[in-house]
DNA sequence: ATCGCCATTTGACCTGAGTCAAACCATTGC
DNA sequence: GCAATGGTTTGACTCAGGTCAAATGGCGAT
């Protein structure tokens, strides 16, 4: 990268309104990731103007919160969130760890209102998809129709290696699946699979993976003594790939 | 119930063929569980039309694995299912129990193969709707594509709620939750909330809830000195609904 | 009716991850 | 520059749930 992100970012948050509203699907370069995948460029004219809105939402803030009526469901055009859900007693349980090019509010479909909360960990643009006009225009486009159910299934057949880690792997498994996963996702948005930063805290890994803080920080650390990767508070830097697979595949129990 | 379900199963499966073919959405006691929900007459025999096949499966018996190619969603009938995911190393996670009017296969939609295993735990009927022609049909029908986005939605918040389960709820909590959600199941298809058959073994209840045999078979034990529940192998009776739920309220960590 | 096979239950013991507490470190505001 | 704040690391100890093993009980096949 030509500059540092924060460079970037600043960047970004000084575009004029004009600048940020003609932004679109056709000239956005995660549209081979995000919801246009594989459409022509007359349709993706027609999803352009659906999307009429895009928002900065600054680290910390909500895109939505649980119960808040469902409308739209976003396009991460920059940034990172993650999704939790409360418990009535306080505590919660991040349900992902979302980022550019992804889409959020799927949850909301089925009784038309949000049932976790949205919450940027960095400052972060959505694109705002009317998802009841996304319906109209994928009776459509038979392949922006595919496409949307492909996005809905992954996230299923995601959840379910969720389930599968949470359900049946120890913490040092819980934790190179993760820093895999995350290396991966990175990789497929151009940047370097080996190195990188992480935008929550070790208690929202926990959180995630189903561990306290204190277990994260030591899995982090034992790690690092055996050379697999290097941990300095949020920077990290992935040593030895097939390392972490081999812990994955070694499985003693 | 006027007979004891052995005896419905064989009347069943003594349907002539004829009989089994004509059957379809609209005259099935399910269609307000299942897909057809809120469809016109008119619609309904559109969708109908879709489904020429409804297969029996046998106890034991696999709808589809991991790695076939997909081509239909399933709509269980009668009976009763488990969805697994095999580690490499042998051990695998039920990922979920379906049910009568339940879906099954929506995880192969995003890869077009199918990415876990249906295994009926009991002689079960279903549905076989090939997904690229129910896709068509959606686009014709609002009704059904609204619906059918409600139903992948739902299954996205129903493993959101088992990744809470597994993430942070203690033993008891998992089997309360376990068994209230069954109960509210059963209730919602016209069974008794208090009184049912388990399909599944201790094994694959605790894989489930991750949790080994042994645990789930002791945390039964104690719901039962406490009065509880009553089990006996298979067969439960809920004693204490309320008493079920407050195990999930009064959260001592 | 009986045999053999599983699933289930129960007990005794063990261990991996949680808990509690203290120190450390980086960042931000004054 | 310093203090306050909040995240992180590390250590010592505990315990919930896992492991191993043995006894029991149902049920299908013959």
């Amino acid at each position: 990268m030509p500059f540092p992100s924060k460079a970037t970012k600043d960047a970004l948050s000084k575009e004029t309104p004009f600048a940020v509203i003609k932004a679109a699907c056709s000239n956005c370069n995660l549209r081979e990731l995000c919801l246009p995948l594989g459409l022509s460029d007359d349709e993706m004219t027609r999803l352009d103007a659906l999307i009429s809105v895009r928002k900065r939402v600054k680290r910390g803030d909500s895109l939505y919160r649980v119960g808040e009526p469902f409308e739209y469901i976003y396009a991460i055009r920059s940034g990172f969130f993650k999704t939790d859900v409360l418990l009535e007693d306080g505590r919660d349980q991040v349900t992902g760890f979302q980022m550019a090019g992804e889409l959020l509010g799927l949850d909301g479909i089925s009784t038309e209102r949000h049932t976790c909360n949205a919450v940027a960990l960095e400052d972060s643009e959505v694109c705002h998809i009317p998802f009841f006009r996304l319906e109209t225009l994928s009776r459509e486009i038979q392949t922006l129709q595919r496409h949307f159910h492909k996005i809905m299934s992954r996230e299923i057949v995601r959840d379910h290696g969720v389930m599968t880690l949470l359900g049946m792997m120890c913490v040092e498994e819980r934790i190179a699946a993760f820093l895999l996963n995350l290396s991966q996702r990175f990789t497929a948005r151009g940047f370097s699979p080996a190195e990188f930063n992480l935008r929550m805290t070790r208690e929202e890994i926990g959180s995630y993976l189903g561990l306290k803080l204190e277990t994260v920080s030591r899995a982090f650390s034992r790690f690092q003594e055996e050379g697999l990767i290097a941990v300095q508070q949020r920077h990290i830097r992935i040593l030895d790939i097939p390392g972490l697979k081999q812990i994955m595949a070694r499985r003693n129990h």
